[in-house]
DNA sequence: CCTGGTCTTGACCGATCGTTCCAAACAGTG
DNA sequence: CACTGTTTGGAACGATCGGTCAAGACCAGG
């Protein structure tokens, strides 16, 4: 092997995400993907296949990048009831002063495209799950150490605690007020007590 | 006027809502819609303009027709907390029966354009306000008449509820399942008590 | 310094995009 | 039966789409 790949993997696929995750799929062009990922077009194909290929590699990026290491981080570092806080405000500070307003790369592919593709669609619906898994497992152990009621069912209130969420990375897109999200946020905490 | 239009220009325009609806702006063409609206390409120009200009026409349409339309309704024909939980469970209803998963025509388009074109944003952002208006004014009066407890803000509770509303409408387009539906819209209805 | 093989560059492919335009078909008025 | 003006169907526009490919630039081992 007389030469090996002058460029990052890594960083032209996280760039790749970047573009993905505040345009979508089809508003970003082969086009726009070869000048913001900074490689050439037949490297770019040679790497990772067609577009809807590197679509799917910059989601599973995001999703293990983003998602799985940031609930990972926030379990350990967190009580129960304070982990699900953390979630909220950090994804409020990210999403209040992200200037391109992308919201949550995820969310985002939610609603463009599993509904229409049965491959994107169980990334997504596996996501979403394991959030809500995240969710419920948090409840109950904060339930166990009397940090929230004993009353409250465990995964309905995981469920809404989803729901929530996503309407505010939804909401993020359209009205980024850093008072809209916050008062969303607290009310959902409101209804741990 | 030796002639006038052969077609139903609300009947054209509510199917090209439909389309936008179902698949959203960039994965609709125009081709496409010249076949699903049956109208030829000149009429279609002539009559709507351009693609653009077609797609706020069809949103603005949903906006009337199927938002405040159905919010109206619903306001007269229950009581406060009841026009609240009858629109959780029409959704609901609507969402886990359409075949191609369309959730709401306002939410998607809040995903995939909101963020980057100003016009259509602002068609999005006003009509997430008069739900959340709605919302807080059927609290005020469900508190006024003992419906739901004096202690909840209503501001905030109004917020949870559009969030959560938005939450279950893209979850309903990737996870259609009633079980899961109803178990946020219950929830969200407890934390009104 | 030569050679083998990978990476880079940019031209190029057919298809489809949104949009324009025109001639033929047509219904009403004089 | 012309005349008027709209609708219709389809051809055609330049631009861009996703994807391919060949020629040159380049670094290794012999």
């Amino acid at each position: 092997m007389p030469w090996v790949k002058s460029f990052n993997i890594d960083k032209t696929l996280d760039n790749a995400m970047r573009m993905f995750w505040s345009r979508g799929y089809e508003a970003t062009s082969m086009q726009d993907l070869v000048q913001g990922m900074g490689i050439n077009r037949g490297s770019l194909y040679d790497t990772y296949g067609d577009k809807r290929s590197l679509f799917i590699a910059a989601l599973q990026h995001y999703d293990k990048q983003y998602r799985k290491t940031r609930l990972a981080e926030l379990e350990r570092g967190h009580s129960p009831k304070g982990a699900i806080e953390a979630l909220f405000l950090d994804w409020i500070d990210l999403v209040s002063t992200d200037a391109n307003r992308r919201g949550c790369f995820l969310t985002n592919t939610a609603l463009e495209l599993s509904a229409h593709d049965a491959e994107i669609g169980a990334i997504v619906v596996t996501s979403q799950k394991e959030t809500e898994q995240f969710f419920r497992r948090l409840i109950k152990r904060a339930q166990s150490i009397g940090e929230i009621g004993q009353n409250l069912d465990a995964t309905d209130t995981a469920r809404l605690l989803l729901a929530t969420l996503i309407g505010l990375l939804v909401l993020a897109r359209s009205r980024p007020e850093r008072t809209l999200l916050k008062s969303i946020a607290g009310s959902a905490m409101g209804s741990l007590e």
